[in-house]
DNA sequence: CGTTATGATTCGGA
DNA sequence: TCCGAATCATAACG
């Protein structure tokens, strides 16, 4: 026992004394009573307290010290991976199942939707420039396109807002995250913080941070749906087409009387003519031409005018193609009904009796062969066998016939003419046979039924 | 405000 | 699926 020992012991006997004045802690008395063992705990005890009674006295340099010789204590490590794994147990057990997060189906659905409306996912068609630019070309012609570019432009908008929110959020998002991870890392050294935990943080984080962008997304969906709604209304509104576009669907209208069913590519080239961009322009060619067909049929005396004047600027236009196409025409027939022709309109009047003179040649005895018309599609006129009163044997095709269709009501019209279907000075309905069937093509035109006509119209406003 | 014109929708048939 | 027919809905008009 050296001398450290025994003034331990001495300090040990002053508190076991246990009625010594002095302050300080008083101990239980130990159980042992051997003099050895017991004076090995006194020790011990004695020790404790006396680091106890002086840690206040430490500086704060000599705590920092000790501090960092039990950081750098080389246990430290695997003591820590064990409280690791006691935590991670314990905390995995409290956590529960809850933490698994399986693909929620609102946000799938919100994903889906967004998807769908082209506001995530990849730009279509250029976004705000597309839209500024169909609005720009529409020019104010027709109203659906104004409607349909607002409507995008609108959902580009939102787009917009969606993308750079999300951005926001997204970055946020990543700098927390490595904010938390730098700081866990950092605390990682002096307290038992796994790679796992910091995994299950960032987790938490990123949830947070997603529901945060669902709500978002939520909310773009709402947007979304509001827009389509009012904009689907806006279509489902009866819009009245341009002048323009009615006159060019006139004009085709009764070109084609024969045969009024555009093609798939006629409805998409009138469309265009008409400026209709809105989409499944198809479908609105195909309802005027639905509607026109039917009131045409149903009232044809209401739309004699109309036809006419449509007929005679046809005829016109032909007229001047053709004459164009055949500047020095020759032959001309003494057969020719021409006078006394005038062109009533004053819109389409011919104003020159040469200009008569080629209108009639070219349209009764015409130079021998067809001519393309220019802007006029499919039509063409192939009539050197026609004549004044012969016409309706000749055996041609749809577009010939459209254009005998488009003549008649010329010269009914224009010159009192009568092509010898009773002296009849009226146009008559073309292009209708006696059963209210449109004309085929292939079968020449038959006399009209003397019932049908403006005396036996049916009302359209009967509702 | 009633009527008309007209674009859209619905429905049955081929 | 397209068309005709009926009907609806509403813009335009007087």
């Amino acid at each position: 026992m050296d001398e450290q020992a025994r003034i331990m012991q001495a300090l040990g006997g002053v508190s076991l004394a246990g009625h010594s004045v002095q302050g300080g802690m008083t101990l239980p008395p130990p159980h042992g009573h051997e003099a050895t063992d017991g004076d090995a705990r006194k020790q011990d005890i004695g020790d404790i307290l006396h680091q106890i009674m002086t840690i206040t006295d430490q500086s704060l340099d000599e705590a920092q010290a000790k501090k960092h010789g039990l950081n750098c204590h080389r246990m430290k490590p695997a003591l820590f991976s064990v409280l690791c794994e006691i935590k991670e147990k314990t905390g995995l057990s409290i956590r529960g199942a809850q933490e698994e997060d399986p693909p929620d189906p609102q946000l799938m659905r919100l994903d889906n939707m967004l998807l769908a409306e082209g506001v995530s996912g990849p730009e279509k068609g250029g976004g705000s420039a597309a839209a500024a630019a169909a609005a720009a070309a529409s020019g104010g012609a027709a109203d659906n396109s104004i409607e349909h570019s607002d409507y995008r432009a609108k959902l580009t908008q939102i787009r917009q807002i969606y993308h750079t929110e999300l951005e926001k959020y997204e970055q946020a998002c990543n700098e927390f995250t490595t904010h938390v991870m730098n700081l866990l890392r950092e605390q990682s050294r002096t307290r038992p913080i796994s790679p796992k935990e910091i995994e299950r943080m960032v987790g938490i984080i990123h949830r947070k941070f997603s529901s945060i962008q669902m709500q978002l997304k939520q909310s773009t969906c709402e947007a979304v749906m509001i827009l389509r709604s009012r904009f689907l209304d806006a279509r489902r509104k009866r819009r009245n087409f341009s002048k323009q576009a009615t006159e060019i669907l006139n004009e085709y209208f009764y070109s084609h009387l024969s045969n009024p069913y555009p093609s798939e590519e006629a409805k998409e080239e009138l469309a265009k003519k008409c400026s209709i961009t809105v989409s499944q322009v198809g479908e609105v060619v195909s309802n005027w031409f639905g509607n026109k067909r039917i009131r045409y049929k149903k009232n044809i005396g209401k739309f004699q005018e109309e036809a006419n004047l449509y007929a005679a600027k046809t005829a016109v236009t032909a007229a001047h193609a053709a004459a164009a196409a055949v500047q020095n025409s020759q032959t001309n027939s003494p057969t020719t009904p021409n006078s006394g022709f005038q062109m009533k309109d004053e819109e389409f009047q011919l104003d020159s009796a040469e200009s008569k003179n080629t209108l009639l040649t070219n349209m009764f005895t015409g130079p021998s062969g067809s001519f393309n018309l220019p802007n006029s599609g499919d039509m063409f006129m192939s009539m050197q066998s026609l004549n004044g009163d012969s016409y309706q044997g000749a055996q041609v095709g749809a577009n010939v016939q459209s254009q005998v269709d488009t003549l008649r009501h010329v010269i009914s019209q224009t010159a009192g003419y009568s092509d010898g279907l009773g002296g009849n000075s009226l146009y008559s309905p073309h292009g209708l046979n006696a059963n209210g069937g449109w004309q085929d093509a292939t079968t020449p035109s038959s006399v009209i039924s003397p019932t049908e006509g403006p005396g036996s119209v049916h009302s359209d406003t009967s509702n």
